[in-house]
DNA sequence: ATGAAAGCGCTAACAA
DNA sequence: TTGTTAGCGCTTTCAT
């Protein structure tokens, strides 16, 4: 009784003693079917196990249900956290979702992309970056629904989710301020990516407001990658003067330099203190555990699917983009405290 | 010139000038096409950008070219390893994944397989555990190939991949003895998963063939989180005789046992030694860097999709189920040291 | 309210 | 070698 098989539509109408279209109808909710008839359908259907065939559904409706995903990296932890919330409110909105995700040379988005329009998705959430314009001209005449995270590499009608780097660096920038640090560093992300370069941004902004000046030593090349934090720190500690705290672009970056601070000897944060960005789940397990900036997976999910739904029942209304943001907020754990007493003689604390 | 659009074969064949027939014949590479022919066919789909509707494609010939995967967790690291392997070596294949995951209370499973099954992919490797028994009968009748993990639930024809447990497991716990540790505790997976049971067992055993008792009261039920990590050792440090090495299902729980002993003031090797299993990424960053059993993610992606597309071209011959063995092996790292001194009663320090 | 029939885009006989 | 044509499983007019 519960056999998931591969019975079409006609068995099922014959089994019921009805036209197949009538079977269409009630497998489809379509109220205009007497309540008997039904009745005897859904039993066949029942019975029978029928499921109806998705890509008969998608060929002659010309909607495939499908909503695509592209992410940059599947194995920095911050996107399996977004695709779980994604997947989860694209199927509350009778949706699935087809992945798509970048290799180690940002390879593979092109791939993915014509896959995508191959299966007929009705929107695709680009939470990647550094795609290739051509492509994304193609997206726009296709007039394919459209959300970008950070920002959209050219104008059409596509959603941006922007998101709020400002708020939650400078917070992170005041408090390193307020434990008493003024000597702050920074490990960049990849400096092609937007999102990476919105975070330097940020940071250098911040910086400024807190009435700090930056030091072009101090702000490091880093390419989100654990990896990329270990070596951002090994760059650092060659420096005749060093901050006394270090902001990364990422968590995984971040808990890269924790790695590498440990293996030279420094204390984190009593020599030094760290700040990730990202929040992701294992942030809380570090050690120290990190303080970091979160911004919401869920937010970012939810406004991606709002938007694509959104652009899907407009499109052809000419709607403008819209376009939403999303917050950020300092999770203080502790990775940060107060700079050492000597710090190269010229720490103020309060 | 670059553009991905929604031509359909007809457009294509009236551009060229020739029937639909040859042009699918072309883009499906069947030789029996003149060369001039032919090349009018690749320039009109050029000129159009026409892509096959997959949808149609599958409809037509029953074949989707998917292949579905279906894992326990994507937020535990090493599935998303594992997801990349398996879809790059699918991809290499001509096949396409469909992906799913179970939810935190293991749901989701038989949506996914319903999915897959709707989507008509042509096998599921199955990389996780507690499947109801009749979804795999389902499964077994459908004559859908499919590979599992550990061992199949179930008789029928499906592969499954065996995973030495026992091989790297005893490696650790022999590391662990010529260390001179003969206290060793171990933090359980979920009692509901094969793996989790098989890794256990792989544990008892292995002590026992050190010469070692078990003692009951230090094998901790975990879950494969890094919750239940730091809750298993929240249960250890109560013990009146603790032991001196920890054993871990996994490497989640062991960087949350980690976190937990940095949190009660517990030296990691010092006081006492912690392995994982996985060697995800992440081990070889943790504070310390964690001793783990490994085992390749690329074995296991392959070995799936050799059998699937074993079983695909001979499934009506009726071929025997083949099984393959994964290997796995110790890597150590600087989680693991000889035991504290005084290493009966309560392990002081400091 | 229900059914017959046309077709979604494609492949695979079968003819020519 | 090439084209014609019959569907694949389904939805959707259009009659009834």
């Amino acid at each position: 009784m519960s056999q998931i098989s591969r019975i079409s539509i006609r068995e099922v109408a014959a089994l019921a003693g009805v036209s197949v279209a009538t079977v269409s109808r009630v497998t489809n909710g379509i109220s205009t079917v007497d309540a008997g008839l039904a009745d005897r359908v859904r039993r066949a259907v029942k019975e029978l196990n029928y499921t109806p065939d998705q890509q008969a559904k998608a060929l002659v409706s010309g909607r495939s249900r499908t909503f695509g995903l592209l992410i940059s990296e599947l194995t920095n932890p911050f996107f399996p956290e977004l695709i779980q919330s994604f997947e989860s409110i694209a199927v509350t909105n009778g949706y699935e979702v087809l992945l798509g995700w970048m290799d180690a040379n940002n390879n593979g988005a092109r791939t993915y992309m014509r896959r995508m329009i191959q299966r007929k998705v009705e929107g695709i959430a680009v939470m990647t970056f550094g795609l290739e314009a051509a492509m994304l001209r193609d997206l726009n005449e296709l007039k394919i629904p459209l959300v970008f995270m950070d920002a959209a590499p050219v104008k059409g009608w596509a959603t941006v989710l922007e998101v709020e780097y400002y708020v939650g660096i400078h917070e992170a920038v005041l408090h390193l301020r307020s434990l008493g640090h003024s000597d702050i560093g920074f490990v960049s992300g990849p400096r092609d990516q937007t999102s990476a370069k919105l975070r330097l941004n940020a940071f250098l902004a911040s910086l400024k407001d807190a009435g700090l000046k930056p030091r072009p030593a101090w702000i490091f090349q880093g390419d989100h990658t654990l990896e990329g934090g270990m070596a951002s720190v090994q760059e650092m500690i060659l420096l005749g003067r060093q901050p006394t705290a270090l902001m990364c672009s990422n968590d995984l970056t971040a808990i890269g330099a924790l790695r590498m601070l440990a293996r030279v000897g420094r204390r984190v944060p009593e020599d030094i203190s760290v700040i990730g960005y990202d929040d992701i789940h294992l942030a809380a397990f570090t050690a120290p555990p990190l303080t970091t900036v979160g911004m919401s997976r869920g937010q970012l999910a939810r406004g991606a699917i709002d938007a694509l739904l959104r652009q899907a029942r407009h499109l052809e209304l000419g709607e403008p983009a819209s376009s939403s943001k999303i917050q950020t907020a300092l999770v203080i754990r502790e990775s940060t405290s107060r700079p050492p007493r000597r710090a190269k003689g010229r720490t103020r604390k309060r």
